[in-house]
DNA sequence: CGTCGAATTGATGTCATTCAACTACAGTGG
DNA sequence: CCACTGTAGTTGAATGACATCAATTCGACG
């Protein structure tokens, strides 16, 4: 039985739409692929990954949206978003396979593709547009962290809230307050008056 | 003639011993790529690349002690020393042609082998090892990164600082007091308060 | 030895935090 | 259907961290 794409599920599709936007890879090699990744789906405010754990997986997300966090001294710190075709992982646990110091957390009910570590590990290895894949992704979110720690030394709350709202628009109205000024390295409190300043 | 790496200079080796500590590397494909990267060397102030060019090149630095900055509203903004055995580039401007908004500044005098755009793409594209040497390279970068701007929120600038002298101890005595406070998104009058107050 | 940029120090200002009170509102159980 | 409860969001006042501005001092180098 000749592989091919025609059978997949809508989320699968959504991945290959994906990735195939940032590289051309064989029909074959995406069926393949598309096996090692399976469904996982989470209630809102169900963690997916808690501190000291090791991040076993990495998630695709289809629908809904995500947050991973940091917390230090009973304060969260929350380093990233996932909404739809973003992926969710702490890298740093996943790569060396040790103990998370993020937690990640659905937000919303979201509805993910998870693959685990040795699984992408042997895609990588197996195949030449995978490895490709990985690293133009990874160089991607370089870029956008350079972006981040760049605007966070030079940017003010003000900018840095404004520049949010520009890039993620869908994100404002789904993500608390609080969220949106944890993620922006202020209170809310802060968040509150400036969004006042704004809009007055 | 056999290709080894017999013959290879000092520069070339370091950057051998380098790439081969990440991923291991038939000695064949190092000789055809150590031939693509060329000797540059920059004198203490010289600037490598300036906002606006494209970056061309990407970096090893085989001696001395370079930075990246941004400058905006006549304010510098460092976002990375590049001293022995780091990579220089901007990675934006780099991966996409495209106007650099940073510069590139030799603190030193500086000794690089330098690649160009087109050659170390055929390098990625041409070798599996290269494509998963890039990728890792890009994964630690994403790692650090990460740290760097979860550290931006949630450390004060004394934390900062004293994470910096603990992490490039040698970088705390080649870099000019100015510079590092810049790197830790502070002024200088306050990096030297902070150093008053730890020593006292 | 003189010069110039780097570093320090002091006085003051600003932005964001903290703490506290209050409002708005969604979810729950009676 | 309404009161109860808890969380999010807002607002005010006081505080704190870092910036700004200005004046020296330090130190490398010609």
């Amino acid at each position: 039985m000749r592989q091919n794409l025609k059978n997949v599920d809508a989320g699968q599709l959504q991945l290959v739409n994906i990735l195939t936007q940032i590289v051309a890879i064989p029909e074959g090699e995406l069926v393949v692929a598309l096996k090692k990744f399976k469904r996982a789906t989470f209630r809102k405010g169900e963690y997916i990954l808690s501190e000291g754990q090791v991040c076993k997986n990495l998630y695709f997300v289809n629908s809904g949206l995500a947050r991973s966090y940091l917390l230090q001294d009973s304060k969260e710190y929350i380093r990233q978003f996932a909404a739809e075709n973003d992926f969710l992982v702490d890298l740093g646990s996943f790569l060396s396979q040790t103990k998370s110091s993020f937690y990640l957390q659905a937000i919303e009910d979201t509805d993910t593709l998870q693959i685990s570590f040795e699984d992408l590990n042997c895609l990588f290895n197996s195949s030449f547009y995978f490895m490709k894949l990985g690293k133009l992704i990874a160089d991607r979110s370089t870029i956008n962290l350079i972006k981040r720690s760049v605007s966070l030394v030079k940017d003010d709350a003000k900018h840095r809230y404004l520049y949010f709202i520009k890039e993620r628009p869908s994100l404002t109205q789904r993500v608390p307050q609080f969220m949106i000024a944890s993620y922006l390295g202020i209170t809310p409190e802060s968040l509150s008056r400036i969004r006042k300043e704004i809009s007055g």
